[in-house]
DNA sequence: TTTCTTTGTGTTTTTTTGACAAAAAGATAC
DNA sequence: GTATCTTTTTGTCAAAAAAACACAAAGAAA
């Protein structure tokens, strides 16, 4: 086929990024400080180019832009609405990415040239382009996946405790969970272990804290 | 941003069309005629225009290649390999379909200038481009969903047997299941509903026909 | 030492799942 | 038309899982 204008598109690879912060699911947003949409939030992105793959520019978000060398990612959805660029014709191709608090405070790099903030998904600020539809939706898909243990475990560091646990999954998935059974359940399913340890910081009887044990069955806990 | 040819790509919409026919899950590929992969199967698809969305694509797809009017689709994967394609850098958004054997023996309508075949999934032709890997990987996909009964319906006419989905299950998910508890399911589910006819057409005693009810939960069954 | 806050824990009941085999309906063969 | 063959339909009982439920324990603060 040979290159044909009426064909040719740019395709954008973008991230949605979630972690827990403060018992509340937040999405990572750079702020945009060029036109169009200058001082609005945006998901990071950028054009995917010819010699790269959608993983490829994937990684080089991550680490180049936002300085996260760990994290967990998988494709998401695609957006091919009409308009949803100015002027040029953008296809995105969304990701889902996790990434627990621990973790990105010891594996984030400083990069100087891009505002980014976490923002709690009940409370996000004014946004570019179409991304608060694909946030709303990938939110909605979130959801859905969040029951399974192997994606929440990607929310939480290595030491957690239950409650938690308890109480993210509550406010997001608006889920009722009985503290004795959801505890019974996940050590009967063998997911976690105690680590001996306790965390101190709360004002009440210390929790007991946890890890996952490294593969455990792809089963829903709630 | 300028148009920049380092960064503009093609992008096809890809469709992974699923039904059962003979106890048997197919996919439906037509035949190429040009150069390159000619005479090679592969999946329906198209280059999407500037002013089509992928949406608007797969529809153009379903109806003026294929000839069917009715479908259930979803998006499943963006494929995005370096070289997937020959000389240019297209970028596949592939969907997976399903329909019944019913729906598409009266709702199709001829299409003469395309060579169309459905084949089953584990007896596939020699395939061109990548379509393959995408088959593979759609396959895979389609698995994990078709354990829950809102993508199973959609791959049964409205008069079905349960005898008849519990081979096609077996088949397609490698389950065991027991007869009288899968039926028990489905009824305590209140998924189905009796019909009140048989199906006459085997060797044994008829099979009672079923039909799905209009808003069923979103429950697995396997 | 008393009070406050938050976490940890055990038992009972109910529901769901899993295992299991014989009878019924029609077609075919004799 | 009787016997035989094939395939479908049907129910019970035991085990496992889920759900409901309330108080004791640990530490901090008063």
């Amino acid at each position: 086929m040979a290159i044909n204008k009426a064909y040719s598109t740019y395709v954008e690879g973008l991230l949605s990024l979630f972690t827990v912060d403060n018992d509340t699911l937040k999405i990572l947003l750079v702020r945009k400080t060029t036109e169009p949409y200058k001082g609005y939030w945006v998901l990071p992105g950028s054009m995917i180019k010819n010699e790269e793959t959608i993983e490829d520019n994937m990684s080089n978000i991550i680490y180049d832009k936002l300085g996260i060398k760990s994290i967990y990612i998988e494709q998401s959805h695609t957006y091919s609405t009409i308009g949803r660029y100015p002027d040029e014709r953008v296809i995105a191709v969304n990701h889902i990415g996790l990434i627990d608090s621990v973790t990105l405070l010891l594996k984030r790099e400083q990069r100087d040239n891009v505002e980014t903030e976490w923002f709690p998904i009940g409370d996000l600020p004014k946004l570019g382009y179409d991304h608060a539809d694909i946030i709303e939706k990938t939110i909605q898909i979130l959801g859905k996946k969040l029951t399974n243990i192997n994606y929440v475990r990607n929310l939480f560091p290595s030491d957690f405790t239950l409650p938690e646990m308890e109480r993210v999954l509550t406010s997001v998935l608006g889920a009722k969970i009985d503290r004795r059974n959801f505890r019974k359940r996940l050590l009967k399913l063998d997911v976690i272990v105690e680590t001996g340890e306790h965390d101190d910081s709360g004002s009440g009887r210390p929790a007991k804290l946890y890890r996952f044990r490294d593969d455990i069955k792809d089963v829903n806990i709630i």
